[in-house]
DNA sequence: ACACTGTGAGTTTTT
DNA sequence: CTCACAGTGT
């Protein structure tokens, strides 16, 4: 009888997938190569953990890093198992944790109803509080002061926490203080502090922490390649004693460690759980058998992975198609050349996707497709929530619920323009400071008692202004407060305030944009009201700030377009088609001259990166790179990627693509090579020219001006030749080896 | 408050 | 080259 109950399961799946649903008596890795079937392993995981185990759902928690695997995961479990609506908790880390922090807001002295801060809003507090300081952007970048706090909490870090592992004389360590004392002021969480304020309250109220553990009986994780430092100590909180606990991820497909994802968390997994069971998802269901052994060759040279051999039973397949174009055009032009035959011959355009390293490489894709009037849509590109009216209207509703929230405040305080512009603001800005009180009770008070302010000096229109602002907030929020809809707090907010008419005034065609987008945003709050059981505003604010995905275009979604789809390789993860372009497959581009500075493990990165995209293919992939390209307003030869060299030549065919005379390129032998030549010949003669330069990067070398410094970057050959040198006291300069006084020091 | 100009930097972006 | 942003001028 059990047996039969298992089959169901499991039918379908093959040894390894049965083997990963049915062991459940211990941790567990699942190490799943891409196209292994692994959401398909993981709903059987559940529905056998539910049905045959009988675990009771509410004492399973599933988290994911993504809203998109989130979704995915909740969507198949529910309908392979039928689990009461909202029971079992398939939710993202950061959803998770922000639940878990309103819940238990007063143990952080902080009320629930905290705003949630993006990068961006994180920027303008470490600007807000490097101006304070009279520090200004060129001194020091404050993005990397952003980029310092946002490391210390993917590593779990948070004030308070007892570790030797800080140093606290950091000189960026004081910003940091600042910053969380900022965001503290604001009733605000950035996403980071989410994590961290979880793992604080976990770490230091073992009460609250016990009943999280004792709730939850089996905890699986998707993704996890992609998870921190922070959420793994999280991970071991919620489990405490307990060891149900299933990961699953693919150390191959580790992309994101520039974001703070530590592969380390799949690497040692099994010093912290010895006993765990490790099982490899390797067959893959998805691509032709040329396409998965090119890959695997590629990602075979990696060394930080605890290694897959990725096989399939699928037909050998077309060669990988390695295209070798004159200059960028050229490849655009090729593409969009072979998609048109394609789909000429009855091929679907849904089915092909261009793949780049960096979103400035779509232009000229997307000129030669209009060309050719091929539909084609970009994935990724601006986010309707990062639209400038979108994010004012949803800061008034932010500073509606969280009256603390002062980067709201200062957004829409003179939205639309009333006169009260930004010295105004600095001067309440400064009250709030010096009274050590929120901005919107600096407001409140210097209109309540305006005689103590007199050395203000604010305006009368000021005054005026700032009694509109603050009798508008106050009686949406009391509406809001009474419960009112957060649509009807919507509208109020655009008529009231006159933003909509202010919009309506302008009459350009920005302005009639904007009205739509503010119209949109409008619907989809409604959609949530009627959608979601807690229609609260804060529930709302909380859903966009903690999801971004964009929300239906009616227009684009009514038509029944056939399009081809453009992304950048990271947005492309997770996702497949049957034909696959790569474009800039060339030293420099893919791998990005900006990885290269990081040495191996920045190589080893973009070969991941390199390995996800060719594993999207399913039935062609194509390795396109362009001899001449336009970079920075020059001309550059990079040469092809080291990773088409990674690849055996017997999986692919190689082909030369020129329409365009291009400009005469005499600082570079490699024209002259015979395109039809030996291709690993070819290779190996670009690879050598690449050393044909004076200075190497990372070569410590002299300037008779500058002195001491080091090679980070370097351009050209010969009297062309140019590196980026970044002296002792951080100043990075350009030379022209040429000219400049430079020796060697290595 | 706005428009213009010069400067500098220029991957990737799940939350 | 091309965009964003800071600083200047009106």
């Amino acid at each position: 009888m059990i047996q039969e109950t298992c089959k169901e399961f499991t039918s379908g799946l093959n040894q390894q997938q049965q083997e990963a649903v049915q062991y459940n008596s211990g941790p567990l890795m699942i190490l799943a190569g891409a196209g292994s079937g692994k959401t398909r392993t993981l709903v059987s995981k559940v529905s056998y953990l539910l049905d045959s185990l009988k675990m009771s759902p509410f004492k399973l928690l599933a988290l994911t890093f993504s809203n998109k695997a989130a979704r995915e995961m909740r969507e198949r479990v529910a309908l392979t198992c039928g689990v009461p609506q909202g029971a079992l908790q398939v939710t993202t880390f950061h959803s998770f944790c922000s639940r878990v922090l309103r819940h238990e807001a007063d143990y952080l002295g902080l009320s629930k109803n905290f705003s949630i801060y993006d990068q961006g809003e994180s920027m303008a507090i470490v600007k807000t509080i490097m101006g304070r300081y009279g520090i200004s952007p060129k001194e020091i970048s404050p993005y990397e002061i952003l980029y310092y706090i946002e490391d210390l909490k993917n590593k779990g870090h948070y004030l308070g926490k007892t570790t030797s592992e800080i140093d606290e004389t950091d000189p960026f360590y004081g910003y940091y203080t600042d910053y969380e004392q900022e965001l503290h002021k604001a009733n605000a969480f950035d996403f980071g502090g989410l994590i961290t304020g979880t793992l604080n309250l976990f770490e230091k109220n073992t009460s609250i922490r016990e009943a999280y553990q004792r709730r939850y009986e089996y905890i699986m994780v998707d993704e996890y390649q992609d998870t921190n430092r922070a959420q793994f100590l999280l991970l071991l909180l919620l489990l405490g004693e307990k060891r149900n606990l299933c990961v699953v991820g693919d150390e191959d497909q580790s992309i994101y460690s520039w974001r703070g994802a530590d592969i380390g968390n799949i690497l040692d997994f099994e010093k912290v759980f010895p006993e765990v069971r490790v099982l490899r998802l390797e067959q893959n269901y998805r691509s032709s058998k040329n396409i998965i052994e090119a890959a695997s060759a590629v990602i075979a040279r990696n060394i930080m992975r605890k290694g897959k051999e990725l096989w399939t039973e699928n037909p050998i397949g077309d060669s990988v198609q390695v295209c070798e174009c004159g200059s960028e055009r050229d490849e655009a032009n090729f593409v969009s050349e072979e998609i048109s035959s394609l789909i000429q011959n009855g091929e679907s355009a849904n089915d092909m996707a261009i793949f780049y390293r960096a979103n400035s490489q779509s232009r000229v894709i997307e000129d030669a497709l209009r060309e050719r009037k091929i539909n084609y849509r970009v994935v990724g590109g601006i986010k309707f929530y990062d639209r400038k009216e979108v994010k004012d209207v949803l800061s008034y509703l932010r500073l509606i619920v969280n009256p603390k929230d002062a980067l709201s405040l200062a957004r829409v305080i003179n939205v639309p323009a009333r006169g009260l512009g930004a010295t105004s603001l600095k001067k309440l800005e400064k009250i709030a400071v010096d009274e050590n009180c929120s901005l919107w009770e600096a407001l409140v008070a210097v209109v309540e008692r305006k005689d103590n302010y007199a050395h203000i000096r604010l305006s009368a229109k000021v005054y005026s202004s700032l009694n509109f602002f603050i009798g508008l907030i106050s009686e949406l929020r009391s509406l809001s407060d009474a419960g009112e809809s957060p649509f009807k707090i919507f509208e109020r907010v655009i008529y009231d305030s006159g933003y909509w008419d202010s919009l309506r005034a302008a009459k350009d065609y920005e302005s009639m944009a904007r009205l739509e987008n503010i119209e949109e945003l409008g619907s989809a709050i409604k959609q949530n009201e009627s959608s979601s059981e807690n229609a609260s505003l804060l529930n709302f604010l909380e859903t966009i700030a903690l999801d971004n995905t964009q929300i239906g275009n009616e227009e684009e979604e009514m038509k029944p377009l056939s399009q081809v789809s453009l992304m950048t390789v990271h947005g492309s993860k997770g996702l497949e088609f049957p034909f696959v372009f790569i474009v800039g497959a060339e030293e420099n581009v893919f791998p990005s001259y900006k990885s290269l500075e990081g040495g191996e493990t920045g190589i080893e990165e973009e070969r991941r990166l390199f390995y996800v995209a060719m594993t999207r293919a399913m039935k062609k992939l194509y390795l396109c790179f362009a001899r001449a390209r336009m970079l920075f307003g020059q001309l550059r030869f990079n040469g092809p990627s080291r990773f088409l060299n990674e690849i055996p030549s017997k999986y692919y065919s190689w082909k030369f693509y020129k329409t365009e005379r291009f400009e005469d390129n005499s600082s570079d032998d490699y024209s002259q090579l015979d395109p039809y030549s030996s291709q690993e010949s070819y290779i190996i003669k670009s690879s050598h020219k690449q050393s044909s330069s004076k200075f190497k990067k990372g070569e410590k070398v002299n300037h008779a001006v500058y002195g001491a410094g080091k090679v980070v970057e370097t351009d050209g050959y010969g009297v062309d030749e140019k590196v980026l040198i970044v002296f002792s006291n951080g100043c990075k300069k350009r030379f022209l080896v040429k000219f400049a006084p430079l020796c060697s020091l290595s």
